[in-house]
DNA sequence: GAAATCGATCTAGTTTAGCAGATCATTCCT
DNA sequence: AGGAATGATCTGCTAAACTAGATCGATTTC
């Protein structure tokens, strides 16, 4: 009961966040009160199928029942692997912090002078990164970036380095997307659309 | 509100008959009285997400929020087309018929001859067709099986005759497995797995 | 004709999602 | 110090999901 449940808050909240969205801006598009969305990303409710589906519509995202012989396809082109892959995550964790860290120094800079672009185009990169399980060996690049965007708000540095820091996480986030098991790569990999329900003969 | 719970409805019992599960056999595997089960696949309830995952666990089937983008994606996968061609649906009404009939003889001539492991093959290749979306020029095939499934049942034709049928079947099940959009087909025409969220440069 | 199984439908009772709306502590910005 | 927005947490209240279990008409088999 409660596994699948906040997998789905999960879900729905990092969906949320992803989009820039506040739970009473969510609440407005959605149609139901901000304290009940609070309540469903905590897990605290069991939620009716319509319920969920408003949601989901709200952000973008649909409700499937699939197979469970086509779930390892399904999570290749829905973007999977985190909580599948125990000791990824955790070399993940530090980059999320690091990534947070980013978000609200940017937000903070965005909000003493708006008119620089480059901060929301740094904000939205790393919104989308926060999706991708980020291995090792790329924590640099957003170390890098973090401490570009820190020094660009404390004025000791140019608006140069905030466009190097964008490009960079401009192509981490390319780079980590290419690198998810693309459909042409694993095609014949993956189980064949055909063998749904069981298996033959029994 | 209705749209979307009816889909649910749907899947749940064509899953559950896709397994050859009585309503009981389900309520007993999803540990909810029969009375809510049927409830449920009238599309009378709107369910609670932890009811409809205990459900569809029971059936081998796993509830997944997908982008609505990778939405193509992940239905070429999943096998859908059924409900989103008007016309071709009622070409196959006609088939879903002659199908559940085969089902039917193909029963009472078990129940006859259980040590005829064909007709079990049989109804396990029935079974399969009912998920295919069937054209109106192999109906032929699903008739001539029909009438051969009953000729033996009633000692007017030979095993042999039986075991044409089945392969019959079994090439019509594949044929038309094959004939569904394959991953490797459309694998450029398919969103791409890295566009999960929204798009870049808003 | 009897027995079994199917899905649908009722009764009666408990639990809880969902709504409306207020409150609160944080945090950030002027 | 004040103001705005964030998410979390309360208070009723109503509607409905869910439970357990019995019953029903239709089919099907013996």
């Amino acid at each position: 009961m409660t596994y699948a449940t906040e997998h789905i808050a999960r879900t729905l909240k990092s969906a949320r966040e992803a989009r820039g969205l506040s739970q009473r801006a969510l609440s407005a598009k959605a149609g139901m009160p901000q304290s009940h969305i609070s309540k469903i990303e905590k897990g605290a409710v069991d939620l009716r199928v319509s319920s969920l589906i408003e949601l989901a519509r709200a952000l973008d995202l649909e409700l499937e029942l699939v197979a469970r012989k086509t779930l390892p396809a399904v999570h290749a082109i829905v973007g999977r692997g985190n909580e599948s892959a125990p000791s990824a995550a955790e070399s993940s964790r530090r980059a999320l912090k690091e990534l947070k860290q980013i978000q609200d120094i940017a937000a903070r800079a965005t909000r003493a002078r708006p008119t620089v672009i480059e901060l929301a185009q740094i904000q939205q990169q790393v919104r989308e990164l926060r999706h991708f399980p980020i291995v090792r060996d790329r924590l640099d690049t957003i170390r890098n970036a973090a401490a570009a965007v820190k020094a660009y708000h404390e004025n000791t540095a140019s608006l140069e380095s905030l466009q190097d820091a964008l490009v960079q996480l401009r192509d981490l986030r390319n780079a980590l997307a290419h690198a998810l098991p693309t459909s042409s790569d694993d095609a014949e990999m993956v189980q064949p659309a055909y063998s749904l329900d069981d298996d033959d003969h029994g």
